[in-house]
DNA sequence: ACTTTTTTCAAACCGCTGTTTGAATTTTAA
DNA sequence: TTAAAATTCAAACAGCGGTTTGAAAAAAGT
């Protein structure tokens, strides 16, 4: 691997992810691509093998650096209670509305999947989700330790719905008839609130 | 109005609905739409001045007949206690995954929405959503009589989370890791455990 | 019956798409 | 220093996108 090929690489790597996120893969031509990462046209073909494997690379990473954030985590939380792991799974969850970083771009181009899923997106799911939802599965069976297999399932798919449900219609609902505007401050409350209402429809007999 | 030329517009309707639920806007081409419909290319530019105006009509409509669905039994969920009105509204939520009906297809052209919000949806929902959102709110209310505005608000969006991660990624939720079947009964089960849950959440002290 | 309006139609227009090409340039290795 | 490999580049290619056009056909009005 020789440097300046590593750096082309880079640029465009940086570019993609920033267009794609915004566009969508569709939305995003690879004229955009190459003009915002001041490299040649053909730089894609010959790096990445096209706009595909461009895609797919973006794709992997984007979900390596998101289910990261939590499965770094997972074993401090063991220690905590089982409200306060949950408290801390939902912050993090909530995490991409605090700061227009990384994370909230990589949730944008997840977002983009969940639409018409990918089959690169399908087949990376369903080899490398598994970690992730793991230890959504094993917070909520400290709530319900004796429900079955697909109670735990829906009540981790349950759990995730309520927090992307405010990290995908952000801009939505900071308008009419809503006018949640989900600063930093709010997003704290929310976290706390969000953690409370789950504890206690999970806290019940299922 | 003329007969003929109303046929054409339903031909073109119909078939624009189907494929905008399918590929979204951008993946729908108007040659594709004319072909399904079985009508001139430029008939599309005659009937809706272009692509756009289209969209837009589809638009419309698609959300006028979804929230109808709810608004139709406001009256009758008066009459029920607060966690049978919560099930039987989960339940219309929830709609859409018993049948590969209008229904689905609706929520499916919303859906692509929320990704990337045309200018005439933000319109559209800025305008018209307030009786259905005032719905959920007035729900929640029963569980939280004393909450204010904003925590009513959230509680809603909430609650709509809680069901739409269900709809949004069923293909997926199917599928390992997860392995969520949402047949007819399955479906049942889900609503009924929903609302469980989050009766279960609202109905402490918020 | 005739005129006017509405509606359909095939063809063309023009801009944008992802990809390919083959030569020029740079980097690496001997 | 020199030969080979890797990388960059401008240009062209082929196909699809939405829209426009102007004439033909159908329908409505008189």
């Amino acid at each position: 691997m020789t440097r300046p090929s590593e750096i082309t690489r880079e640029r465009i790597m940086k570019s993609a992810e920033r267009l794609f996120a915004e566009r969508g893969y569709d939305g995003t031509s690879i004229r955009a691509i190459v003009t915002k990462a001041r490299v040649n046209q053909a730089a894609i073909n010959y790096h990445f093998d096209g706009k595909d494997g461009l895609y797919r690379e973006v794709l992997r990473e984007a979900f390596r650096t998101l289910t990261a954030q939590q499965l770094e985590h997972a074993d401090e939380m063991k220690a905590l209670s089982r409200e306060a792991a949950l408290t801390a799974f939902i912050r993090r969850q909530l995490h991409p509305l605090l700061a227009r970083d990384e994370s909230s771009r990589h949730m944008r181009i997840f977002n983009w999947e969940t639409v018409r899923p990918t089959t690169v997106f399908r087949k990376l799911l369903s080899e490398e989700a598994a970690p992730f939802m793991g230890l959504a599965v094993e917070l909520v069976r400290r709530f319900q330790p004796e429900a079955d297999e697909r109670t735990s399932m829906a009540a981790a798919v349950w759990l995730l719905g309520q927090c992307s449900v405010f990290l995908r219609n952000r801009e939505q609902l900071a308008e009419p008839p809503m006018g949640l505007v989900l600063d930093e401050a709010a997003v704290d409350w929310l976290a706390d609130t969000i953690s409370r209402w789950a504890a206690g429809g999970l806290g019940r007999r299922a």
